[in-house]
DNA sequence: TTTTATTTATAAACACTGTTCAGTAATTTT
DNA sequence: AAAATTACTGAACAGTGTTTATAAATAAAA
C-alpha cells in the first residue's frame, strides 16, 4: 500500500512548505509580524488549513527552534579540529558569538524569547537539543581541567559560567542593551572580553 | 493663576493612576497581557482617554522601564557601605542578581524587552538611567585596579565582562534556559558562579 | 450672566491578531 | 456508483493597539 506513504509524504511536504514560509518570515520581520494568515497567504492556503498540520503558532515556531540547534551544534562541531581542549574552548567561544551575531533572529528563538521555551514545557518535552551543545560545552572544560590547562574549579559551575558570559554579551548585543558603546566598538568589545574571560580561567 | 497649575497637577495624577494601574497589571500579567483596554477598565477610563496622557503602549512602559533603573540603582547603592572596593563590587554582584530574581519582570522590561528600548530610540531618548549604574559598575572596577586588587585589563573590558556575566546567568534563568539543571540548584549555582567569576578577576 | 472657546472624554470604527467550527470539495474505499 | 473518509475553506469569535468624529465639561471673553 504505498497510497498511505504518499499521504505521509504529502503532509511532511505540507508541513516543510509552512516551516520553510515561517522561517523566512520570522528572518525577515520577526515573529510578531509572522503571523498565521501571513503564512497562509505565501502559501496559497486558507489560514485554517495550517491548523491541520500544527497545533498552534508557537509548534511551528519549536520546529524551527530545534532546526536551529543542529545548526548551532554543527557550527560548534567545527571545533573538534582542534585537539587542544584549551584551544578548542576559546575556539568554541568565537563560533558561539559568531553565530549569535549572524544569526541574531535565531539565536533571539533559542536563547531569549519566551513563546518556544514555554512550548516545549506545556507539551512537557524536554530539551535535548540545547543540552547537546552544553554538554559538549562542559565535556570541553572537563578536557581541560583534567590536563591541567584551565585553573581547577567546580565542572558545571564553570560550564554555567562560559555558557552565561557568552549569552551575556551577545543577548545583550541582540537586544541592544550596549548603548553605552558606540556599534562600531561593539564586535571589538565582545572579542575582547571573550577572550580576557578565557585567558583568566587558563592554568 | 492658581488654575493652570491645577489643571497640570490633575493631568500628573491621571498620569500617574494610569502608570500605576498598568505596573500592577505588567507585575501580574506581563506585558502582552497588560492590554490598554484592561488598564481603561480599571481606572474606569474609556480607553481613548488613555491615549491624552500617552502617546502609545510603549510609551507608558517606557516610564515604568525608567523607575525600574532607579529602583536598581538605589539598590546597588547600597554597596556603597563596602568601603573596599573590591569588597563593593562583590556587592554589587550579589545586589545585582537579587534585584533581578527578585524583581524577574522589572529584570525583562529593563535588560530583555525589545519594545521599552525600541521607543527609546525611536523618540532619540538616551539611556542615562542605565547608563547611572553601568557607570557605578565602571568606576568601582576601576577603583579596584587602582588598588592593586584586581588583575589590571582595559576598564571597559571589564566592565562589559562583568556586566555581560551578570546579564548572563540572570536572563538565561529568567528565560528558562536553565533547564539542564533542577530549579533548586538554580540559586546556588548562580551563586557560586558569580563568586568564582569575581575570583578569577581577583589580584 | 450668557456666549464663545478650549479642553477632556468617549463611542465607534479600522485594521490587525490567533484560533475554532460548521460546512464544502476532493479523494479513497466499499 | 454510493458511501466514507480526508482535506480544505469561509465565516465567525474574541481579542489587540490605535484613530477619529462627536459630545460633554470646563474656562475665558463679551
Amino acid at each position: 500500500m504505498g497510497i498511505l506513504e504518499r499521504k505521509e509524504r504529502e503532509k511532511q511536504e505540507m508541513r516543510e512548505r509552512i516551516l520553510h514560509t515561517a522561517s523566512q518570515m520570522f528572518l525577515e520581520e520577526g515573529y510578531d509580524k509572522t503571523s498565521i494568515r501571513g503564512i497562509a497567504e505565501r502559501i496559497e492556503y486558507s489560514p485554517a488549513a495550517i491548523y491541520l498540520y500544527f497545533k498552534d503558532k508557537n509548534e511551528i515556531f519549536v520546529a524551527i527552534h530545534d532546526r536551529a540547534f543542529d545548526l548551532l551544534f554543527s557550527k560548534l562541531a567545527q571545533a573538534n579540529l582542534e585537539a587542544n581542549p584549551f584551544a578548542r574552548l576559546c575556539h568554541m567561544g568565537g563560533l558561539f558569538v559568531g553565530f549569535a551575531l549572524e544569526n541574531p533572529e535565531l539565536y533571539d528563538l533559542m536563547f531569549i524569547m519566551r513563546e518556544p521555551m514555554d512550548a516545549l514545557c506545556q507539551r512537557e518535552m524536554d530539551w535535548d537539543k540545547g543540552f547537546r551543545s552544553f554538554n559538549f560545552l562542559r565535556e570541553t572544560l572537563r578536557e581541560c581541567m583534567e590536563a591541567g590547562l584551565m585553573k581547577p574549579m567546580d565542572l558545571d559551575v564553570a560550564a554555567v559560567s562560559v555558557f552565561s558570559f557568552v549569552h551575556g554579551v551577545t543577548s545583550l548585543i541582540i537586544r541592544g542593551r550596549f548603548k553605552m558603546y558606540p556599534a562600531e566598538q561593539h564586535q571589538a568589545l565582545v572579542e575582547q572580553s571573550l577572550q580576557n574571560m578565557l585567558e583568566l580561567m587558563r592554568a
